[in-house]
DNA sequence: TCAACAATGTTGACATTGGAAACAATATGG
DNA sequence: CCATATTGTTTCCAATGTCAACATTGTTGA
């Protein structure tokens, strides 16, 4: 029973925006994205978001970057709870991924779903994914010069890394957790120790020393 | 300076619609997908499409199941080169995962786009998916019979092999090899050799027995 | 052979969307 | 208190997905 007066000016549109565009997402996926319903949920008419947003691409850039922002700010929340251990903090940074991935599966599925635009047009969203690989990157750095990670090349490693976790993640937002998976799945720290712990010992059993 | 007459029926829409859908993925990405513009580049009116397909939803899951059957076979194809040890197979999957992606970018780029519905809408496509996925498992269960993989949930090591190829496959198609990457991937069998032997040593150093 | 009939394409319509332009209401600073 | 920039609104347009009605062609059985 609040005010039902409709101030002509929003007063913060372009988060009223973010917002709808998130619940949009999660209800229709992707595709259930629309400016001019995000507006309409928003209360305000179809060209408003203009005077925040470029265009729709702007506002999926938007998204996707305060996504990023998440993330990383996850990442690193369980790295700090982790403590100083290089292991540890590698690993609570898998951790933070699920843990974000699960938290908010509106703007993981926006991040990863081809539509968000990578190019030089959005700088800033182009800087917040670095940011969030970055986070990984200092994980792994941290664990070689500690001597508990073999040496390689950081890039190569970090990558493999976060596809390994990155896999996992989707498997939580997209729901399907096949069979077996969903029993250690339901929680994901302890889906995060089994596939770290995979990681540590490796996959092959090494060749017998005669 | 064939044949210039058009005659009323195509002959083969149904391929023409998905060669052209293929098109306007590598061309302008999966947004890039319209059923008029394929409609037009086979040469047809707007509405043609519809006699083959239910809607566009269907003409990405026929394409999205063309791609993955190819990519049962690329899979299947490295590991008949790969000859009978499973150790040698398992890798050659991956190898042919690879290729595929290398191959066949469009198909790539549309089988995992979120525009690809995994509804039960599409059974076929879902088949194709889960063969794919097969040949990964039994890779995976013939190593362990094998005694060259170490034990464990199937389905989970499974998850996480698929994966690991995954990312990688994913940065040869979006061209994003970021910098000491490029080099080890110009060549994604090398690559591939790469990310097997850091599968199968591990990433860890292990603890040190006094 | 040839007249139904099924398959395949075409035309025309409609609602929805992204987007641009012109206009209206509000805030804000001199 | 008024000039001006912000923020929203209305109105328009082209493109798209989809449907219904109609046209053309291939096929098939009496």
């Amino acid at each position: 029973m609040a005010d039902e007066k409709k101030p002509y000016h929003h007063g913060d549109l372009r988060a009223a925006l973010i917002h709808a565009a998130l619940e949009l997402v999660q209800e229709n996926g992707a595709r259930g994205l629309t400016l001019r319903e995000a507006a309409r949920r928003a209360g305000v008419s179809h060209a408003a978001p203009y005077r925040h947003f470029d265009g729709k691409e702007a506002l999926i850039a938007a998204v996707a970057e305060e996504g990023f922002r998440l993330m990383s700010r996850s990442m690193r929340d369980e790295m700090s709870i982790a403590g100083s251990d290089p292991a540890a903090r590698f690993n609570a940074s898998g951790v933070g991924y699920l843990r974000f991935a699960v938290e908010h599966p509106g703007h993981f599925r926006l991040m990863f779903s081809s539509d968000v635009p990578m190019d030089d047009k959005y700088p800033s969203l182009a800087a917040a994914g670095a940011d969030s690989f970055g986070v990984l990157v200092e994980c792994i750095v941290n664990c070689q010069q500690a001597g508990v990670m073999r040496a390689g090349d950081v890039m190569e490693i970090a990558l493999l890394c976060w596809s390994q976790v990155h896999g996992l993640a989707t498997l939580y937002v997209e729901g399907q957790l096949p069979g077996p998976i969903g029993g250690v799945a339901g929680d994901y720290r302890k889906a995060m120790a089994a596939s770290q712990f995979w990681m540590a010992g490796g996959l092959m059993v090494p060749p017998r020393d005669k």
